[in-house]
DNA sequence: CGGAATCCAGCG
DNA sequence: GCTGGATTCCGT
């Protein structure tokens, strides 16, 4: 007898067994596709699932298995390629399939809601309408001019007739009348046309080839092009190269900050469908983009993490910009890796992978070593430019006015003299992270976390970081009630009150997620800062990402020690990737610029590194290091992490679970150990994480560990999740 | 003792 | 995650 697998939205790792619809045959049974949409009941309500297999047993009892309700569509949603993808990530990541297959489908479709026709709705005449006497309607002359017209030019879009002065209202009475009735016209299918490129240089050219010559079977290169080497336009020519072919391209992008940028770029340079997919989009919009890239009418689809789970018609080519981007991780529930999923996509849908960035992440650079990826390099930037110098401030002792010491404030005042831009690069967002009395210490903590609150002076608040809490900001102490309450450390907002009181001439543009929340505020500034008068930006890691600013002269670190100290061993990782990003902001080809490093360690070996090596050198000594201590990417490793508002029974539960992990050969275990953060949002966090010397004996504890935490008995508001490749181990 | 808040197993 | 039956809690 055939049954249906069906992964059903809930968090278990499991999948549920059905018996087929009542009403679809059984011979058809068999035959079905795994990816299409079914109605079951699940518990006391009725959910929507994913097909996964048509089985002939199950372990199940007879008695317990209960029919679908309903087959929603005949041929699958979700297409084979991504069904295979959704499959395997579900599996490596050890995460609810139930809660991975919806990635792939738009929000609307994840409900039982038909899939949206694309194209135009339109009218025809009915059979009835056909047949009609001319002299019929001639007491309704707008009618019979409608009917004029569709059976001179049969069917007609909605949007044409009204063009053509026949309203709703008439064809509503046509309708009534069945003399004429609705039909849906097919989009049109326009081949893509790409405008001339840019001249390439040697290196880009090579690139390029490289690429071309990939398309048609699965290859995975990392591009790696010093900021400003024209690694877009690489991009560009090969997809150029994919359209030619007939195929569609993927292109992702880290953050939505960046989508019209980049989308306007594909649009001069193509003219083609181009549909861009991010968590801007409303739902309708989101499911049309899709539709589009699914029937293979969208030639280029760009997007954000989520977007690598959209299904291509024909895709030929993956773009990952800016691969080595923490954002294309996500960081709660499914925690993927979008890069990491991106590839393996490329290897289903038979096609090459494209990564690209400056400062590649060592997982990227150690595949390329190993030779697993193709390496292309562009060490030269456009028109010749260098690379702007670094150098160091030793701020001890130093008076510092807003976070500036007296040999940067000068540098900033000569480079605005000068007629130049310049860029402060201060990775705190507020007025200053820490309230306190002056009169009794006390110190604004936040209530649900392990934390303190950030002071955000303009909106006078309080700011928890990490749970969102926001609170009045006192006036006076709630302990002592003394009026006199300090702010200790700087932010953005008290840098840019600070630099504007001691550059009252020039212009201070913030930019952090606060002052650029709504949209279009960083076009607009972007649009500001190209008009070229000097300028200071002083701004988040949000200044780090994408954009090029070709007038800024100096870029200034305020305090590269708060980078510097890192629980995390990926930490000097990031550094580097960092300042080589917000140092790779400025200059041309006339003036690389100057990068100054404010420290109180400017003899710290990660520092010194910076100054003499470039990114790529310091990328293979720290390789060396992980390598020593069995790290990523010479290691493997998983997280298992557990909340609770009961810490106890967090703690309690992780050590039962390591408990039953035993001590496997190859496998270094290490805690429960409370995070970084010990309390975020009212809960205790604990963690357990787990090194492997290979990615098989990772497998095996890691199904061992999901198998025992699933049998523990569940109590209270405790929470567990476990984190493949975990990318934040604090 | 009744009604509300909380706990907890089970979902095919 | 959601649901509803069981259990505990609270005021009377």
């Amino acid at each position: 007898m055939s049954l249906l697998r069906v992964a059903v939205p809930s968090p278990l790792h499991r999948l549920f067994d059905y018996l087929p619809p009542a009403d679809l045959p059984a011979e058809s049974v068999a035959g079905l596709a795994p990816g299409s949409r079914l109605r079951v009941p699940f518990g006391r309500r009725d959910v929507i699932g994913i097909l996964v297999a048509v089985v002939d047993e199950t372990e199940v009892p007879q008695d317990k298995l209960k029919p679908a309700k309903a087959l929603l569509e005949d041929s699958p949603l979700i297409p084979p390629t991504m069904f295979a993808l959704c499959q395997w990530a579900a599996n490596y990541y050890l995460h609810p399939p139930g809660e991975v297959f919806p990635l792939a489908l738009p929000t609307r479709l994840r409900g039982d809601r038909p899939l949206m026709p694309l194209g135009e709705p339109a009218w025809q005449l009915s059979t009835r309408g056909l047949g009609l006497a001319d002299d019929a309607l001639k007491r309704s002359p707008k009618q019979a001019l409608a009917i004029e017209k569709l059976r001179r030019e049969g069917p007609v879009s909605t949007a044409a007739l009204s063009e053509a002065g026949i309203s709703r209202a008439v064809l509503k009475s046509l309708a009534d009348k069945q003399l004429i009735k609705t039909l849906n016209l097919a989009p049109k299918r326009v081949a893509p046309i790409g405008h001339q490129g840019l001249d390439l240089n040697t290196e880009q050219e090579l690139a390029v080839v490289a690429i071309t010559q990939a398309l048609g079977e699965f290859s995975c290169s990392l591009l790696q092009g010093v900021t400003g080497s024209g690694k877009t336009e690489v991009y560009l020519q090969g997809i150029a190269a994919c359209l030619e072919r007939g195929q569609q391209a993927l292109v992702l992008i880290p953050e939505i900050g960046l989508t019209p940028q980049t989308l306007k770029r594909f649009q001069l340079r193509f003219n083609a469908t181009i549909v861009s997919l991010h968590s801007g989009l409303a739902d309708q919009e989101r499911e049309k983009a899709w539709s589009l890239a699914r029937e293979g009418l969208a030639h280029i689809v760009i997007g954000t993490r989520s977007a690598v789970f959209t299904p291509l018609a024909n895709c030929g080519l993956v773009v990952v910009d800016e691969e080595h981007d923490s954002s294309y991780k996500q960081q709660d529930g499914f925690r993927y890796s979008a890069r990491d999923v991106a590839i393996k996509r490329a290897q289903l849908e038979e096609c090459p992978v494209v990564l690209g960035s400056a400062t590649p992440s060592l997982e990227s650079l150690h595949n390329a070593a190993s030779g697993r990826y193709h390496q292309l390099v562009l060490s030269q930037r456009a028109g010749g430019a260098n690379l702007p110098a670094l150098q160091a401030i030793d701020v001890r002792g130093q008076s510092l006015r807003g976070g500036l010491s007296p040999p940067l404030e000068q540098a900033v005042g000569q480079a605005l003299a000068a007629g130049g831009q310049v860029l402060l690069f201060l990775n705190r967002r507020g007025y200053a992270p820490t309230l306190q009395c002056h009169d009794c210490g006390w110190i604004a903590q936040c209530t649900a976390c392990e934390s303190r609150m950030t002071v955000h002076r303009r909106q006078r608040r309080l700011r928890c970081h990490h749970c969102g809490a926001a609170a009045a900001l006192p006036q006076q102490c709630p302990s002592c009630k003394s009026r006199t309450l300090l702010t200790n450390g700087l932010g953005t907002e008290q840098a840019e009150e600070t630099l504007a009181a001691q550059f009252p001439n020039t212009p201070i543009y913030r930019v952090d997620s606060d002052s650029m929340a709504n949209a279009g505020a960083m076009q607009a500034l972007l649009d500001t800062v190209a008009s070229g008068e000097p300028c200071i930006l002083v701004g988040t890691q949000m200044l780090s990402k994408g954009h090029h600013f070709p007038r800024v002269t100096l870029v200034g670190v305020i305090d590269a020690d708060a980078l510097l100290f890192s629980a995390d061993f990926r930490g000097e990782e990031r550094m580097a990737q960092m300042i080589t990003q917000v140092a790779g902001r400025a200059g041309r080809s006339d003036d690389p610029g100057r990068v100054l490093l404010q420290t109180h360690h400017p003899d710290h070996p990660m520092l010194s590194a910076l100054m003499t090596q470039n990114y790529a050198e310091q990328a293979k000594q720290l390789l060396e290091m992980r390598s020593e201590n069995g790290l990523p990417p010479l290691g493997y490793l998983f997280m298992l992490r557990c909340d609770s508002a009961d810490g106890a029974a967090a703690e309690q539960f992780l050590h039962s679970v390591r408990r039953a992990a035993g001590n496997p050969q190859g496998i270094t275990l290490i805690g429960p150990l409370p995070s970084a953060l010990p309390r975020r949002a009212g809960k205790f966090r604990f963690q357990l994480m787990v090194l492997a010397n290979s990615r098989a004996s990772l497998r095996q504890i890691a199904l061992a560990l999901v198998a025992s935490a699933e049998s523990q008995p569940r109590a209270g508001d405790l929470r567990w999740s476990i984190d493949v490749d975990a990318t934040e181990v604090t």
